[in-house]
RNA sequence: GGCCUUAUCGUCUAACGGUUAGGACAUCGGCUUUUCAAGCCGGUAAUCCGGGUUCGAUUCCCGGUAGGGUCACCA
C-alpha cells in the first residue's frame, strides 16, 4: 500500500469509436490493478466528444473486454456512482462551468476565426518555414464567447515546463511545446485536454496511467492545473507497444485486431491478462505465470518498464497452455467443451487437448485442424502404413488379432487407458520390439501418421469400435 | 523539420557502479518413445557506436546513430 492519506482512484477511460485492442486494454488493467491492490476506485469513463467518429455499439464492446477479463469497475456509465454521469457528452454543464472560469480569470477567450483562416495561418507559416503558434496571431479584441465558437485557452506564461512522472522519472518540455490550444469547439463539445482535467478533478482521479503520446501535450494539462489552481494526479506513463514489425506503434490503423478476437479463438481470459500484465510490466521476481490474484499482489509501478517493446504471440500460446493445466478439472471441462462439436463433448478427450494444444496455439486452430476427427470419421486404411518397419504383412496381421484378443478378452468395467496400456505393452514387450504391436493398432484406430497414443485412442472410441476399426484393419491386409 | 523520449540474446526482459551479464519464449541437441506432440535434461545466442567521469561502467555524463511519440475545433 502507498502511504494512504488519500485513496487511490484510477480511471480508464476510452472513446468509443469502434472496437478496442491489446494496447488499450493494457492500460485498462493497469489501472485497475493499481486501484484494485491499493482498495481504490475504478472508473470506467467514456470520452464521447468526438461525435463524429463515434461508433455504435463501442461502449458495449469495451465493457465487454473488461468483463471477459474479470474487471470490474465500480463507477461507469452502466453501473453509475457518486460521479455520475459517465460519459463525457452528459457532462457538458461542468465544462461550461470551468470554462467561465477561466474566461473570468483571463485564461480562456473566443476564437473568432474559421477553421479554413486558422489552416491557412498555418500553411503560411509552414511555407515560410517558420514554426506555426496560434498564440502569435491572438485576436486583438477577441468576441463575447456564446458557446457556437471555439473557446481557446491563453497561455499567460510562457515558459518552460518540468515534471515528474511515476515512471518516466523527470520529464520535460520547451516553452514552444505549449500553445494557446481548443478548450471547447464549435460544436459545444470539450476537447480531450479540457474535459479529462475536468472528470478527473470532479472524479478524484489520484493517478493517470496513459500511453507515451500523452507526454507532449502535458504541458497542455500542467498550465490548466495551474490556471484552475487544482492539484494534478499523479501521471503514470505506460510504455508504447509496438506492432508485429516492431516499428512502428500498435495501433488500430497498422493492423491491432479486436481484442475480442482473442476470445474468440479460444484463448482463456487468465491467459491473455497474464499476457498483458506482461507488456510493460514485470515482477520482481522471475516468475511469468501469474493468477490475477498474485498479478494484483506483485504489481508495483516502479516495475512499470520505461522503454517500448513488441508483444510475442507465441509466448502468449505458451502462456495459454500454462494456464490450461492450472485449470480445476470442472473449468477445464467448461473450456474445452465450450470449443468442441456436440459428439465431442467427452470428458475423455480432454487430456488430447490439453496435450496437444501447444501444436496449434490456440484451441480454434486445433479443432479446425482436425485434430479431433479421428474420433467420427471412418479412418482410409493402407496396407502399408499399417505395416511396422521391418514387420510384413503376415506378422502383422497375426499381432493385431493378439490386440483383438486382449481387447475383446477386457471387460467393460475395466475399458480404461491405463488398463489398456497395460495389457497392450505387455504384449508389445513380448515382442522384439514394442512397434510392431503399437504402430499398427494406432494406426487401425486412428488412419493417421501422427495422432494421439493408441491406449488414450481405443479409450475414447470404447471397446465396440476398437474392436471394428482393428477388424477392418486386418480385412485390409489379409 | 522543431520539441519530447527510448536503446541488453532472434523476441520479451533481469542485473545498489564490481555477476562466468540471469530468466522466459523461440531455436538447436539429448533423454523418453509406437508417430506427432507433451514432459525432462542440456547447448548456441546480447549490453548500438564514440568519447568522458571512475580503481572499475550494461549501469552516471556528453556526442553520434537508430527507433518511437508529438506538433488538430482526434483522443
Amino acid at each position: 500500500m502507498e502511504n494512504q492519506t488519500q485513496k487511490v482512484v484510477t480511471r480508464f477511460a476510452p472513446s468509443p469509436t469502434g472496437f478496442i485492442h491489446i494496447g488499450n486494454v493494457r492500460t485498462a488493467i493497469y489501472a485497475w490493478v493499481y486501484a484494485k491492490k491499493n482498495n481504490g476506485t475504478f472508473i470506467l469513463r467514456i470520452e464521447d466528444t468526438d461525435k463524429a467518429r463515434e461508433v455504435e455499439g463501442s461502449i458495449e464492446h469495451i465493457e465487454k473486454c473488461l468483463k471477459w477479463l474479470g474487471i470490474e469497475w465500480d463507477e461507469g456509465p452502466d453501473i453509475g456512482g457518486p460521479n455520475a454521469p459517465y460519459k463525457q457528452s452528459e457532462r457538458l454543464k461542468s465544462y461550461k462551468k470551468y470554462a467561465q472560469i477561466l474566461i473570468e480569470k483571463g485564461y480562456a477567450y473566443a476564437d473568432p476565426y474559421t477553421e479554413e483562416e486558422v489552416e491557412a495561418m498555418r500553411v503560411k507559416a509552414d511555407e515560410e518555414k517558420r514554426p506555426f503558434l496560434y498564440r502569435d496571431h491572438r485576436p486583438l479584441n477577441p468576441p463575447v464567447w456564446d458557446g457556437t465558437i471555439p473557446l481557446r485557452f491563453k497561455v499567460k506564461d510562457i515558459k518552460s515546463y518540468e515534471w515528474t512522472d511515476l515512471v518516466r522519472g523527470k520529464l520535460s518540455a520547451g516553452p514552444e511545446a505549449l500553445d494557446d490550444f481548443v478548450l471547447i469547439k464549435s460544436d459545444g463539445y470539450p476537447t480531450y485536454n479540457f474535459a479529462h482535467i475536468i472528470d478527473d478533478l470532479e472524479m478524484g482521479v489520484t493517478h493517470i496511467m496513459r500511453g507515451d503520446e500523452f507526454i507532449s501535450s502535458t504541458p497542455k494539462f500542467l498550465a490548466l492545473y495551474e490556471a484552475l489552481e487544482i492539484n494534478r494526479p499523479k501521471l503514470v506513463t505506460l510504455p508504447p507497444i509496438m506492432g508485429a514489425d516492431g516499428k512502428k506503434k500498435l495501433g488500430k490503423r497498422d493492423g491491432a485486431k479486436d481484442f475480442l478476437e482473442y476470445e474468440k479463438e479460444g484463448y482463456l481470459p487468465e491467459a491473455m491478462l497474464n499476457f498483458l500484465a506482461f507488456i510493460g510490466w514485470s515482477p520482481k521476481g522471475e516468475e511469468e505465470i501469474l493468477t490475477s490474484g498474485e498479478f494484483i499482489n506483485l504489481f508495483d509501478i516502479k516495475q512499470i518498464h520505461i522503454s517500448g517493446g513488441g508483444y510475442n504471440e507465441e509466448k502468449l500460446d505458451w502462456i495459454n497452455k500454462e494456464h490450461i493445466k492450472l485449470l480445476k478439472e470442472y473449468d477445464l471441462e467448461k473450456y474445452v467443451f465450450a470449443w468442441l462439436p456436440k459428439k465431442l463433448q467427452i470428458k475423455k478427450i480432454i487430456p488430447i487437448i490439453t496435450e496437444r494444444i501447444s501444436k496449434f496455439g490456440d484451441i480454434k486452430t486445433m479443432v479446425e485442424n482436425g485434430e479431433l476427427d479421428f474420433f467420427y470419421k471412418e479412418p482410409v486404411y493402407e496396407a502399408n502404413k499399417l505395416i511396422y518397419k521391418n514387420t510384413d504383412k503376415n506378422k502383422t496381421v497375426s499381432n493385431l488379432k493378439e490386440v483383438l484378443e486382449v481387447i475383446q478378452m477386457t471387460d467393460e468395467s475395466q475399458y480404461n487407458k491405463d488398463n489398456i496400456k497395460i495389457f497392450l505393452m505387455e504384449l508389445a514387450d513380448s515382442k522384439e520390439n514394442r512397434g510392431q504391436i503399437l504402430h499398427p493398432v494406432r494406426f487401425a484406430l486412428s488412419g493417421l501418421d501422427k495422432s494421439p497414443d493408441p491406449f488414450i485412442l481405443a479409450d475414447i472410441l470404447g471397446k465396440k469400435e476398437t474392436i471394428t476399426r482393428i477388424n477392418k484393419a486386418i480385412s485390409v491386409l489379409s
